[in-house]
DNA sequence: TGTACATCAGTGAACGCGCGTTCACTGATGTAC
DNA sequence: TGTACATCAGTGAACGCGCGTTCACTGATGTAC
């Protein structure tokens, strides 16, 4: 391996790597906005312009961060829903057999929070308020979208097992609201508009669930949020028809 | 007016009101991180070491920004309850006659995300991520709780006229998540826990979708999200036994 | 009603700190012949 | 295989900026007698 790359671009990756990580191990106890370059840089033992030579604006560093951190959790919860069994393992075709949808679609949940607590600042970097004057790229869009990418295969597998209940008294979404669900039913054809459109108000849940348990405002209540958090993923479940 | 107060005292009040007034102003436009001290007494003409006199330190400023968003929000929401007829209205009592409980849901749902919009960077200081180095003190705790305790009077209200659907098959509370649902039952006797339950979970529904649109989630997908806000709004009424 | 003293708002200078970014430079690594 | 030149990583100094907070001060407002 490492064919045909110079000790020159192979020190370079390397740097960019440790970089990288300073800067994550950083963001974990200063947030964000405290995120410094000239601190990253002394913490390697390197002067502050030197980083300029990786990362042409603290912006730019940002970005990255961004992008590793979708995808870490994009991760995480893709994994959970291949140990859980399933089948649809996105870029993963063999190992079928029996699966349990509805196990999976909780492993998936519980991954996706366990990832945020793990991980609280890098979360809040991708799901709290946004940094200010920082305008997020195109290149972060994709990452960003694995998770509800993963609960549209996730059910659409089921669909096509016939395991998913009719969802009769599910309003069918009209105007407008047709027109943005249409977006979702081209990735997944023959799921239902009415589906998807809950699968929408299930995943602002999710996240609405996990940000009020990290940002504190569960605390006096449904604090620890472990049992309401299963509760509210089954319960969501059931909402868009997996039991 | 103004009995009893000293040329000295009224002068602090309106100057303290007015230190408030540029810092929330400037809040909208430089984020919670940004706001300075300097920067607002810049604004007004004097110079900084004057604001210790009214605030001692940044972090008592912040937190009464805090208090003053979370109130706001609290009121925004409890005069839309008032506005669309509900009789229970928080230290109102005048005013029964026939209300349409789901249309107070609605105006209440609505009258949240319109503060929101209104008022985003107010918004990501109590429900974005928090502050890094600073502890909200207790005094947070009761302005922040107005909203959900204006969904659990409108349930009751519901719930004592028999407005409110059984929702038999929703799940009842054990073990530590009944506990945890019993303080909220303290609050409203009679609301069955397992609607409790579910208010919770609608209740971080509401401010991820409102988090999600606010902080750019949407684009690409439900934005504007006028509709998919409404939809969801409505379903989630009927997730609690309203229609 | 008038005077003597106490309270307190606002000043101006200073302390000590950190930040992002630019730029001319040196010396090591890589490439072409 | 060896030399001449080009590339590029990292240095060190500097620019220009802003911040929170402290402190001794002055002068105006309020209070007690």
């Amino acid at each position: 391996m490492n064919a045909g790359r110079t000790a020159r671009e192979r020190a370079r990756a390397e740097l960019s790597d440790e970089i990288k990580s300073v800067a994550r191990r950083q963001l974990a106890t200063v947030g964000a906005e405290g995120l410094s370059l000239r601190a990253v840089s002394r913490e390697l033992g390197m002067v502050s312009s030197a980083l300029y030579r990786y990362f042409p604006s603290r912006d730019d560093l940002l970005t990255v961060l961004i992008i590793d951190a979708y995808d870490a959790l994009g991760e995480a919860a893709e994994s959970a829903a291949e140990k859980s069994g399933a089948s649809f393992a996105v870029g993963k075709g063999e190992a079928a057999g029996a699966w349990d949808p509805l196990q999976t679609w909780v492993a998936v949940f519980s991954a996706v929070r366990a990832w945020a607590r793990a991980n609280p600042q890098e979360y809040a970097l991708i799901y709290g308020s946004p940094v200010l004057g920082y305008q997020a790229p195109q290149t972060t869009v994709q990452p960003a979208i694995r998770v509800p990418l993963l609960m549209v295969a996730l059910l659409q597998q089921a669909h096509t097992e016939g395991r998913l209940a009719a969802l009769e008294d599910a309003p069918e979404p009209t105007g407008v609201l047709a027109e943005q669900v249409a977006v979702l039913v081209a990735l997944a054809p023959g799921l239902p508009p009415r589906l998807l459109l809950r699968m929408m108000i299930v995943w602002t849940q999710l996240f609405g669930m996990i940000s009020f348990e990290l940002f504190g405002q569960l605390v006096g209540s449904m604090d620890p949020a472990d049992e309401f958090f299963d509760s509210a993923t089954r319960q969501m479940a059931a909402f868009v028809g997996l039991s």
